[in-house]
DNA sequence: GTCCTTCCCTAACAAGTGTTTGGTAGGTTA
DNA sequence: TAACCTACCAAACACTTGTTAGGGAAGGAC
């Protein structure tokens, strides 16, 4: 009784990544519900029913997207979190990291945004429920850290703050273009510069 | 040779609107593609067909509930420009009269997010990128009005400042819930109050 | 009563969907 | 040469999709 043999995941998968590359691109432009397995054939220059031979179903291919890009998010954010700044500097080192993984996650963010809010529904994608979470402490409690250390203003609702810095920088997905006028750092500072200091004139 | 009879679309609506409420509803919560008519008909208490007394298509649909989210829009919006304030209060008003909106039309801003970029390539949703550009055009100047006035930092790169405001209002509409902790009003002074000024203590 | 309009249902249609099965060309190994 | 593995194709599958055609119940107009 042979069972189906599937290529290895572990192993150097290098078509595999080409594939998942080019289905993230696809994801992204288009939605992934608008996204039929023929498109992304086309796009791979082969035919729907050889993407089974890698894969087995569409979904697991958002899932492998999803997953590596989360992967690497919390390698940097892990680093910079371990690394015990001082709030202001903490969060001026997330705000770089992220956008940082826009860069080179172009594609795996812009799905991420759309898509992640009706897929933590699913059993399958309950790892995005819990990087949410992950998410949510590590910007607040730095925040928080911020206010308690009067380096940022106590006058505002923290979670509103949070959603406020965590939506600004992750949007940017959705315009950002690598290779563009500014670079990820360029665009980090900026952005660090507004919502620290804001964009009105210091009187 | 009796054409098909429809109703009125300029006759008084009743029903039809409550069916774009609903309709508007799903498209937010599951996403336009995700969304299936008889996913529709279900939370109205019909058949899927019976929709199609009321309305020609599916798509047909979406483009009445973004035309009248952009219509009442451009209400608000165009009585804040005519009255000619300065930079600072016109993008006061700007932003508040957005979180009015966002409060009013829910559903139909968070459609337009997910949506608008793949819909503006077809020739029924032009009215998509008519829009786009007067929006992008009435927040550039006042942006740039106010930075000749020197209201405004001279630093920053201005269409990088424009996304920056204009991602950070739109994307509340994606966690805002009508009836939360916050008021409309009141998110609309926070928000303005960290663009404005920043979260960072001044020192 | 009859007629007409409004609003919905029943039942089906064709096109498109993700997925499976069996086959096969080409390279590698024995 | 023979056996085998990799990566794909060709063709079909069951199902879901948006949409349509015909019918009928309820109620007001005459």
């Amino acid at each position: 009784m042979p069972t189906k043999k599937k290529p290895q995941v572990t192993a150097a998968p290098a078509r595999r990544r080409e594939l998942l590359d080019t289905a993230a691109e696809v994801f992204a432009e288009q939605g992934y519900n608008a996204t039929t397995v023929r498109k992304i054939a086309d796009h791979a220059g082969m035919l729907a029913g050889s993407l089974y031979y890698h894969f087995d179903s569409k979904e697991s291919m958002l899932e492998e997207i999803l997953r590596t890009f989360l992967d690497e998010l919390w390698d940097g954010y892990d680093t910079v979190l371990e690394a015990e700044l001082g709030p202001r500097e903490t969060l001026e080192a997330l705000v770089t990291e992220s956008f940082r993984e826009i860069d080179r996650h172009r594609a795996a963010v812009a799905i991420y945004q759309k898509e992640s809010k009706q897929l933590v529904a699913q059993d399958r994608f309950v790892f995005l429920a819990e990087s949410q979470r992950k998410f949510e402490k590590a910007w607040l409690s730095t925040l928080e850290r911020g206010v308690a250390a009067e380096v940022f203003r106590s006058d505002l609702d923290v979670r509103l703050t949070y959603r406020f810095v965590r939506d600004t920088v992750w949007v940017a997905a959705s315009w950002y273009r690598p290779g563009g006028h500014h670079s990820a750092e360029e665009i980090a500072r900026q952005y660090l510069s507004m919502v620290l200091d804001g964009i009105a004139v210091r009187t």
